[in-house]
DNA sequence: ACAATACGCTTGCATGTGCAAGCGTATTGC
DNA sequence: GCAATACGCTTGCACATGCAAGCGTATTGT
């Protein structure tokens, strides 16, 4: 591996990739929702009022609007999101987190604690991971997806 | 945000999801193949004799043996990498990667070799680069998926 | 004011993916 | 040696997702 850049970024999508096959089963067998839907939760409850436009969601997902959509009736279905909208401008429809949602999300959260504190705890000090994560903030901070 | 761990996993997920989406343009652009299908020829290319069964693969990729399948149709169509057969297990059918297939692979591991790089040069020194690397080869080392 | 444009959302279609079943081939156990 | 089992691969089905077109609503330009 000659490049140090290609060498970093293949680590970083490997150990992502690692990261997301673990949650994906556990979030499907212990809460029974996917990582998706945990993000679409993570991102509601951190917006301004609890609250975002679909299209606001998307990008910040990176996924399309279309998605959105179609992630959202299930969610509303069992009660984790409602839908509101805007008085002043029809075409807006609010995607909202219920009680039920944060509940869900904060359980959610316990298990990716968990599984990441499983992964992280075995191979590093907490220094070197407090470093890990600024270097990290530093990537995504200018990002539209940032949470953290 | 309180979890360190927590914190970590979804800023690292985030990061991932930048590149990859970053990557996902420009390779279907540039070069006309998907991330997913880079992943194969980096794969194939770094496996003893170039080759890897169908199984292995889908391991290594986090992905199912019948997407392995799947995407292996239209990869050999247009000439990346071929199927052989081993002569003691008429069970296998490995992949094996192709001139055209090494080639098309150095092409788009410049590119992504420039995407990183506007993305981490300006972010951080080599130093810092250089201990992330090392860093995050620590989650990956243990993994079937490890490339580097 | 009103036509043209932009925007937010949804839907039809095409594609990618996993799971489970099925098929053919090796390996194991007796 | 042969039946039972395990393994590798493929295929049918279901589901998730993106793109482009369409619909209704706001905004802009004249």
């Amino acid at each position: 591996m000659e490049n140090l850049y290609e060498q970093s970024a293949l680590r970083l999508l490997q150990a992502a990739d690692e990261i997301r096959a673990r949650l994906a089963g556990e979030f499907s067998a212990v809460h029974g929702i996917s990582v998706n839907e945990f993000f679409v939760l993570l991102h509601l409850e951190r917006a301004t009022k609890h609250r975002l436009p679909r299209v606001e969601l998307a990008k910040r997902m990176h996924i399309s609007a279309s998605t959105i959509t179609r992630m959202a009736a299930p969610m509303e279905k069992i009660g984790l999101i409602e839908r509101h909208t805007d008085e002043r401008d029809a075409r807006l429809a609010f995607m909202v987190i219920t009680d039920a949602g944060r509940e869900k999300l904060s359980e959610t959260r316990a298990t990716l604690a968990k599984q990441a504190g499983y992964l992280f705890d075995e191979r590093w000090d907490e220094a070197t991971l407090n470093q890990f994560s600024t270097e990290l903030h530093r990537l995504v901070s200018g990002s539209v997806s940032n949470l953290t």
